[in-house]
DNA sequence: TGGCAAAGTTCCCTGTGGGGTACTGTGTTT
DNA sequence: AAACACAGTACCCCACAGGGAACTTTGCCA
């Protein structure tokens, strides 16, 4: 445990107590949608409506509180075009960019995973 | 996406659909104390009540419960002496091995995070 | 005049991850 | 005989993450 010097001190974030780097990640990214959504993004730019096709089983509401809370969080940027029909576009901040690498690392270890548990 | 070629096929893990192993890796670690738990005994191997003490402010059936879901999936073994009072040790698998990057990962990455958060 | 488009918001509901508390079994020490 | 040690299990509970469905806003097009 890479605890923080003889201190011992708490880490914080939105009110919330975490005893490690580890917490904070999954904290951010470990709901049910973001770290794909993350992943997604990292390829490109994306509208909402693209979003929503890619992620077609789920809904409007739960993309637009994913994303929202994704942009609090400071990891995606999120921009409106002041125009009817409404465009929205979303892109990775440098933050949400740095994480990348561990997505993949998820991804693949997960396929592998998987992999070597239906090759018994 | 890296979708596994043409089929599109599914991956399943305990009657559960994943679409890609971004979601496969936070269903295994994905939870409140498995990281965490993976995380400390990469360190070392540990009794029951080793863990317990790191783990001060969970319970033991919040602890029980959740190795018992890590040794289901193959991550951490799980060493029974027989002897009383009983003594059980638990250990990562070669698999539970393999995850340690990325754990460590989230804990630079979640601590950078942080930092840079908490200085504006 | 009314239907559609994009990107939401509001209200309400449900499943389950996480947790509290008490009970269990069995040898050993006092 | 009673308390303790360790590693559990059994039962019950709740908050909240996740989700369904309907309503909204503003302009354009037929």
């Amino acid at each position: 445990m890479q605890q923080s010097q003889s201190t011992a001190e708490v880490m914080t974030l939105r009110d919330k107590e975490y005893k490690c780097g580890i917490d904070v990640t999954l904290a951010l990214v470990g709901g049910k949608w973001k770290a794909s959504i993350l992943w997604h993004l990292a390829q490109d730019t994306m509208r909402f409506s693209d979003l929503q096709r890619q992620f077609a089983d789920t809904t409007r509401k739960m993309l637009t509180q994913q994303l929202r809370e994704l942009e609090a969080d400071g990891l995606v940027h999120r921009k409106v075009y002041p125009q009817v029909p409404p465009k929205v576009e979303y892109s990775l901040t440098e933050q949400g960019k740095s994480i990348f690498p561990i997505l993949e690392m998820m991804c693949d270890w997960g396929s592998s995973y998987l992999k070597a548990a239906n090759t018994p």
